[in-house]
DNA sequence: AGTATAGAGAACAAAGTGAGATCATGCAAA
DNA sequence: TTTGCATGATCTCACTTTGTTCTCTATACT
């Protein structure tokens, strides 16, 4: 719940972008609500942030996203086997374009069972992105012997060898020298939708 | 998320490629947003590119080409264990907005394994669509006796009793009168991410 | 007294902006 | 084919703007 502060200053950033097609600065919104102090705003719009009312990126000018309803989902709270949903306090949104979405994403349809115990079954949606080099650790696309491309975990060993983890105890992790191995991108998350 | 001055730099490639169908040099796109150091517009344009919203083939002269912004992830194939990805012919998309928002839909975060072996892991988020009445069989949020909401597959029984089944093998059907449970809602899917 | 709200303003680090030099290279004219 | 210019690419330097974090003060209310 906002305070009648913080809700000027929400009602200003609206108005502000819908007439400049971008955020305010501190200093604009002090300005716009008749204070002087760039701090004050600053706690005001990161209350704002809290309620899940926008989106702010740290560092960044003119940093103030509007949450628009459209591209967000309402969270609504947790779900839990046996027990009541935990409401979230805070009005908190996904939105799913900002996170999934991004330059050099693409998404790839999952057949087989090799990372089922990472809950990645045959048939969902991996987001990914493209990349040649990855963490140790990470879920990557891996394309062996430029022929065999495969969803798995990547460790990086000591020797100069690489081995890539499937997740179903039916399989083996297997190992190849690193130069055998090229990084197509590394999983991001998945998505599972009906149809 | 681009600059006030990178948004100019955006803004005037896009009415410089409708007035002559082809893009403009730096130095034109300088001149046209007012400063004189090519370098500077070479940033710019740098930035934009990393935003995914255009695209510029190195060392050539007019080389910016407009993407046109989508909400849509390029679904390259399919990856399977063993196999190189196959590829999709058409260049098929997922418009994500599409396929997950919707009137009434929204977003729980999965607590518990009760679901595991739907693959609906801890810490996913389910995206629901709220409605009082679903198909048998279907997964549903359902309240018992208006206290404990769960998330199940749903099973009507003909003796006026319904039975939620969880997916976990160490965990069992439990069966009630129907009067007990409510639905608030039916499974639409699922997404994971990082963070 | 204790708490919540509101504001001022200083100080700092980082982001953003711009100029201009320099090099490499494509492209078209000679 | 060669030459020269326009252009893309990269870099450094300087400067301004802005976000962020502080501390300090004041007011209202319980």
């Amino acid at each position: 719940m906002l305070t009648v502060s913080q809700q000027k200053v929400y009602d200003f950033i609206q108005k502000f972008v819908k007439e400049h097609q971008h955020a305010p600065t501190m200093a604009e919104i002090a300005k716009g609500i008749g204070i002087t102090s760039r701090g004050v705003v600053h706690r005001y719009v990161a209350a704002i942030a809290q309620e899940g009312l926008i989106n702010i990126i740290p560092g960044h000018r003119r940093n103030i996203q509007l949450l628009s309803p459209s591209n967000c989902l309402p969270l609504k709270g947790r779900i839990a086997a046996g027990s009541p949903i935990e409401a979230i306090t805070d009005n908190e949104t996904l939105d799913i374009v900002n996170i999934f979405l991004g330059k050099n994403r693409y998404a790839l349809k999952v057949k087989g069972d090799s990372m089922i115990e990472e809950g990645i079954f045959d048939g969902d949606i991996v987001v990914c992105e493209h990349c040649e080099d990855a963490a140790d650790g990470k879920i990557v696309v891996a394309l062996v012997d430029n022929q065999e491309a495969t969803l798995k975990r990547i460790k990086y060993n000591s020797d100069h060898t690489i081995t890539l983890i499937p997740a179903n105890q039916k399989l083996k992790p297997m190992t190849y020298p690193e130069d055998r191995i090229a990084i197509q991108g590394i999983y991001i998350g998945l998505l599972r939708f009906e149809g």
